[in-house]
DNA sequence: TGATATATGCAACAATGTTTCATTTGGTTA
DNA sequence: TAACCAAATGAAACATTGTTGCATATATCA
């Protein structure tokens, strides 16, 4: 049995000064199951296609402006969106680190550790959000390849 | 009048073996004329009606294959389009550089001359493609602000 | 000029963004 | 506990964009 600490959907939504709806406790409770960055297709999939999906957009967005997750746009257009750490029941905002995505597979994950280096803009950029993403490939992908081409 | 020299759109694509299709040229001239970040809208809008968006959508993936444009997405899942510099007459793809967007007015820059800092990451992920915008406010637009706000 | 590989334009469909509005409901207060 | 109300939901409706298949047109080269 894992030793954390219980994480309670209702709680979180409360301490972020959001009501304890059904559909927002679903839409977080997915977050938690699966502890990744997931697209909307994946979480359409996973809520089924009884959850009215404007309630997803609207959750969604809901959820982002509070700080519990973060969007990760990558080359696409598409949009993918991660839980943010630390946020389950405090309120510091810390989407502030690299993410990477594989262009095989489209695995993405936040690399927490990594936070991202401020640089020095022209005075007349005011700076207030700060996304880097790396899209290479995978382990996995990587060694499917070099597999297929016998190299392994 | 400007000392640029003479830009031939039809010498440019010969030169990255594409066709010279009147729908490419009116495209790449449309980037030329306005030198600066465009939007699929803005795009659009400038082109006219008239011009198939089949046939636009598949000029951006086919100028992005060949290196004279690159995409620049912005954490709405919106992409927007840059030409990429030093690319109108040589193949050398220089996308690598750092961009700004503003968040109120959407205006899109390439920092060029900021290259993106090579950061390392767990060895497991094959990086091969960097993205880093940074989004807040352009000058014009926090003015705007400081002067509806009595501040100035 | 003729051949041909490629590009274009259209149809068709899917996914997603976004707003409006009537209805429902969580949280709070009397 | 009951009632109230601001907020959330769900349905409709519409727009934008991505994407593929296919018949036709055309840029380029021999």
């Amino acid at each position: 049995m894992p030793q954390s600490k219980k994480i309670n959907p209702e709680e979180i939504l409360k301490h972020h000064e959001l009501k304890a709806t059904p559909q927002r406790i679903e839409v977080l409770s997915t977050f938690l199951k699966r502890n990744q960055v997931m697209s909307l297709a994946e979480l359409n999939k996973m809520l089924g296609k009884e959850f009215d999906r404007i309630t997803l957009y609207r959750t969604l967005n809901t959820f982002e402006e509070h700080g519990l997750i973060h969007k990760i746009p990558d080359s696409n257009g598409n949009i993918n969106y991660a839980l943010c750490k630390h946020e389950s029941l405090d309120h510091s905002h810390n989407d502030n680190h690299i993410h990477f995505q594989c262009t095989s597979c489209n695995l993405t994950v936040c690399l927490e550790e990594l936070e991202i280096p401020i640089i020095r803009i022209p005075k007349k950029f005011n700076p207030v959000k700060y996304i880097f993403l790396i899209e290479g490939i995978c382990e996995d992908c990587d060694g499917k390849v070099k597999k297929h081409k016998g190299l392994v």
